[in-house]
DNA sequence: GTCTATATATAGATAGAC
DNA sequence: GTCTATCTATATATAGAC
């Protein structure tokens, strides 16, 4: 076999186990009988193998990804499953590369190796995207980004404590499982708010102004009562027809004081 | 201030920024001002030194935990959206410890190092647990650890995009979406199966065990048709109401060639 | 408790013979 | 392409003076 696929293969082992830097190019060498000289015939660096390594895993996840498109006559929602156990046991076939990815990368520092994972984050984030439009609709579309950050979050989760833990769980009845819960989410969706917005200004609410206050007044102020007196009294005034502006100001700068909260003061003074 | 805790301080900084392995005992000494000799004075090495930031970190979230109980006369799911939003604004107001953990974490060898973020994983789910029977009620024990995964993967993974990728969300909006997506959730759970089951034998299901097989036909076998031909044979024959014995048999070693299902194949051998 | 100097080990990477 | 020997840098940790 090739030896620069072989020692791919030794690194990744090791790296899963032992984590990136904690692993020596001399382990990977002697993992497939070479001495570290010779490691370096094949990789300028044990930076550029790692980069190999991703690269190669890229190229085979995106064949996967092309072959799995193929799909039959089910109902969107076990489509949408299956769709993801294919996704499931194929990380799970490469289940040194998910761990290794998850023990300790050195993003830092090297420009390539960044935009790689940031690119294989970004392609993996536009498949779960498109599976989901394909299973749920058009009209899931203003949640788009929150629906893709719950599968994935769930995905990932479920993906630790089985290999982590060691956890035998069926695919199947997981995929099935988290489809499901999408799909429950999906026929709420009219009562519920988008988290992710498009921009930052569109998805300004008051309501979540005050809430997000309140749970820092709660956790960081030495003055909480008087702070939560203040922010109910400015809440009541700023509903009423004619709101007196030295009271708002009066409140606005006494809230300022608390410097945990100071940003969001400023926002409410912006927005009206 | 306490050469110790500025010492812990100075580090963890250090660590979310470069892991753990990547920053030297020099870095942090400097950081605070004093010598690498002077480190050793405080600390017997780096990793008892991480250990006391876990500890310290441990003790503090105990305690906010505690004081978090008290609880006004909200809905339940109000409730339980309030709570959210205290434990994500906590965990914000920490962020360096958060990253640090996600970074690069030596586990291996170190026992103490392995027990105390066991103990914490663990604490931190009886703590979700607790939230969501408080919210949801007894009827939702049977799918309570995966409520739990599912409520962890997704706070997990917007934590993640709010840190790593600087995005600024409301949590008082999060946390709502969180609750409200566990609700829709938990009012479909009637129509659902749950995926961790008490023992691995009473979650025991031959539909979900013909469904692993055919995903993991299609994705490793070489010989697709077939395989999935004799996997549906089997499928119908085991419905009949006298399975011929001899067939169930032929094709158990048919399928059993394909070495990636062949635990399967026994399992379900075992299970008629 | 703090410093400087040092011991010891090991890492990544290169040189040069075969 | 492979080896051994070596360079250079840096890490953890200790010793001993102040």
């Amino acid at each position: 076999m090739d030896k620069k696929q072989e020692l791919m293969n030794a690194a990744v082992h090791l790296f899963s186990i032992k984590g990136f830097h904690q692993t020596s190019v001399q382990e990977i060498a002697y993992a497939v009988d070479i001495s570290k000289g010779a490691f370096y015939k094949h990789y300028d660096s044990k930076e550029s193998l790692l980069v190999s390594i991703l690269k190669r895993y890229q190229a085979e996840t995106l064949q996967g990804l092309e072959r799995l498109e193929i799909e039959e006559d089910l109902s969107p929602k076990n489509a949408f499953a299956k769709k993801l156990a294919y996704e499931l046991e194929s990380i799970l076939a490469d289940r040194d590369f998910f761990i290794m990815v998850f023990k300790d990368m050195p993003t830092d520092g090297n420009e390539q190796l960044t935009s790689l994972m940031q690119e294989m984050r970004s392609s993996s984030s536009k498949f779960h995207k498109k599976m989901l439009l394909d299973a749920f609709g058009q009209r899931i579309e203003p949640f788009l980004e929150d629906l893709t950050t719950v599968v994935e979050g769930i995905q990932k989760e479920y993906l630790i404590t089985i290999i982590l833990e060691n956890r035998q769980l069926s695919i199947d009845k997981l995929s099935r499982f988290i489809a499901s819960s999408i799909e429950a989410i999906t026929l709420q969706l009219d009562e519920m708010e988008a988290v992710f917005t498009k921009t930052d200004d569109n998805g300004f609410s008051i309501d979540s102004l005050f809430g997000d206050m309140e749970t820092k007044i709660k956790l960081y102020s030495k003055n909480t009562e008087r702070m939560l007196e203040s922010l109910n009294l400015l809440s009541q005034e700023l509903q009423q027809d004619e709101p007196r502006e030295f009271l708002i100001e009066a409140l606005t700068d006494y809230l300022s004081q608390e410097k945990q909260i100071e940003k969001e003061v400023l926002l409410l003074k912006n927005h009206r």
